[in-house]
DNA sequence: CAATAATACATAAATATATTATGTATAAAA
DNA sequence: TTTTATACATAATATATTTATGTATTATTG
């Protein structure tokens, strides 16, 4: 069992469309349960990605024309790659351009301030 | 207007808590509409904290037992003051480190990799 | 002075999203 | 042979946010 810190699955919502996005634009192409392991193994168990906001989320990135999936026989099962299409690869630069800045932010609001002495 | 980046609002969610509680543990007191124009003023706008997320997230901190309100009466309205209690203080410290921790993990995952040459 | 903007709280309906649980099925390892 | 890992997916539930609406006081501006 992987311990997790108790808040953190709340902020991790919202950031899972920019890891995809991210995760996709440097590798060519990448099946679900791969981008599981794959966030799993970069952040050392800290961020784990639960199948239920996996899927859907996924699903909806292509809905978007962001990703384009095919289906790849592997054995006699089927592997669902995803890869970004132009449109996606524009956004997700953007979009972790984007991230990095929201961050500054947030760094620079919750940085302690020097107490008045 | 201010112009806010379209996909900002999905990363602010779920840091909402976190704010507040950073902000009341700079602040002895702060009562909401104040709590709105200080995020606005020190991250220049880019996070704007809307009415119907900020009163919910008060009431349900006060309700956990982070929080305590006062109401205070100025002219003829009623200003409702909240701050930290001794556990809310306590979580509000352990809840900043952990989501530099978390901004950390982020970063790391996001940040470009040397393109193999 | 009248209209507008700012201050200050709050909640409801609609929307979005994630968690948890469940389902199906193959392949590998113990 | 039983368990674990791989691999997809969805439904019910829970949670949270957006958007809109409501009420009311105070300050500003034309």
């Amino acid at each position: 069992m992987y311990y997790c810190f108790m808040y953190t699955k709340d902020w991790i919502k919202g950031s899972l469309r920019t890891i995809l996005l991210k995760l996709l634009s440097e590798n060519p192409r990448m099946y679900g349960y791969e981008i599981t392991r794959m966030v799993e193994r970069l952040t050392d168990h800290q961020i784990q990605i639960t199948e239920g906001a996996l899927y859907p989320a996924l699903h909806k990135l292509e809905s978007q024309g962001l990703l384009i999936s095919e289906k790849v026989p592997v054995g006699r099962r089927i592997r669902k790659y995803y890869s970004l299409t132009e449109k996606g690869r524009e956004l997700a630069t953007k979009n972790v351009e984007d991230y990095f800045s929201f961050v500054r932010t947030m760094i620079m609001l919750l940085s302690p301030k020097t107490p008045a002495i």
